[in-house]
DNA sequence: ATCTGTTATTCACAAAGTGAGTATTCACAC
DNA sequence: GTGTGAATACTCACTTTGTGAATAACAGAT
C-alpha cells in the first residue's frame, strides 16, 4: 500500500534551495551534512526529485558551464515553489509516523531560515496529536484489557502522550530562545 | 530498501494453526476477527504466505473435498513450524518499530495458547529497549541542542522511554494475573 | 435473475528509493 | 605513467511488501 507521500524529500530540497540556488550534487552534499545521519538520501533520488520539481514548476534550472567538468545545472526555487514550501512548513504533519523525521525537519527549517511562527506550528501539532489521542482512546476503550487490538491502541496512545511531552520541550527550545 | 521481514504475518498464521488445523479462508476470517481492526491482511496475502510456509516445511496441507464447494485445503503445522513459531515467540523484537504490532502479537499468542514465559519475554524486550535507548542517547549527545539530528534522536529516546513505561503495564497485566 | 458467500489461486501493479552503470575530466597518490 | 577518487549529471532495473482484481465454480438468499 501507499498513502505515504514523498513530500518531505521534495520539501527538504526546496528548503535548501530557498537559502540559495544550488546544483544537485551540492544539494546532496548539504543534505548529507545537515540531515544525513538520520535521513539518508541517495544521489539519484535527489536528481530525480529535482527533475520532478522542475516539471511541476517549483524550481527552475540554468546551466552553468565549467571548464573541464560537466556543466552544473543550477536550480533556483520559483515563487510557486516558495509558496508550496512555506505552506508545507506551517502545516502540521498529518500522520503520527511523520513526527519522527518530517516534523523535526520543519523545526530545522524554521531555525535555518530564521522564520517566525514555530510556536503556532507546535500548537497546531499538539492539537492534532491530542485529537488523534482521543480518537485512539475511544477505540481502545471498546476492547477488554489484554485484547490484542487494545494493546496496540494503548501502545499508540502512550507513544502520542510521549510526543506531547516532547513537543513541550520543543516549544521551550524553539520559541523565544536565543537565535 | 527493505530489511523488514514479513515475519509477523507468517508467525501469526502459525500461531493460529498451532491451535488447530485450518484452511486458508477460515484462517483469514479468524485473523480478521481477532487482529483485524489493527492488522489488516488481504486474503491473497494469506494464501501466498501459506504456500511459502508449506514450501519451507513449516506447515503441511491435506485436501478435504466438499460437495459443491471447492475442496478445502486444510493446513496443519509441522514440528519444524512449531519450533520456529515458539522460537519467534520468545525472542524479543529486533527493532523498535516492531513494538507496535509484532510485540503485542506475541503477548496475544502467549495468552491465547496459555504459555508460560511472558515475563521473560517482557524482561528481554525491556533490556533490548534500554540498550537501544542508551545507544541513541550517546548519539544524541554528540549534537548541539536544536540540531536536526539531535531532535530526531531525542524524539526516538522519548518514544522508547514511553515504551518502557508501557512494558511495565504489560507486565502487570500479563504476568501472574487471572487467565 | 442476481448477488453474496465459500473456497482457492494467480498476477499485474503500486510506491519509494537504492545501487549500479554510463559519461567526462581533473587531481592526487604510488 | 597509471589507477583511484572526486566532481557533476542522468537513467534504469530491481527490490520489497502487499493490495485488488480477475478467474472458477456452485449454493443459497433476495
Amino acid at each position: 500500500m501507499g498513502g505515504r507521500q514523498r513530500l518531505p524529500l521534495e520539501q527538504a530540497l526546496l528548503g535548501f534551495l530557498i537559502q540559495r540556488p544550488m546544483h544537485g550534487y551540492d544539494l546532496h552534499r548539504r543534505v548529507q551534512e545537515e540531515l544525513g545521519e538520520v535521513w539518508y538520501m541517495g544521489l539519484s533520488n535527489v536528481y530525480g526529485t529535482l527533475k520532478r520539481l522542475e516539471e511541476e514548476g517549483r524550481v527552475e534550472s540554468a546551466l552553468s558551464p565549467q571548464e573541464s567538468r560537466p556543466p552544473r545545472k543550477i536550480y533556483r526555487i520559483t515563487p510557486t515553489g516558495e509558496r508550496s514550501f512555506l505552506e508545507w512548513l506551517h502545516r502540521p504533519v498529518p500522520a503520527i509516523r511523520d513526527m519522527r523525521v518530517e516534523f523535526p525537519a520543519k523545526l530545522y527549517f524554521f531555525r535555518a531560515l530564521g522564520l517566525e511562527g514555530v510556536g503556532e506550528l507546535i500548537s497546531a501539532q499538539e492539537a492534532a496529536c491530542r485529537e488523534r489521542l482521543e480518537r485512539l482512546e475511544r477505540k481502545s476503550s471498546r476492547h477488554g484489557p489484554r485484547d490484542f487490538n487494545r494493546l496496540v491502541f494503548d501502545f499508540r496512545c502512550c507513544q502520542i502522550e510521549a510526543i506531547l511531552g516532547w513537543l513541550r520541550v520543543c516549544r521551550e527550545q524553539f520559541v523565544g530562545g536565543e537565535p
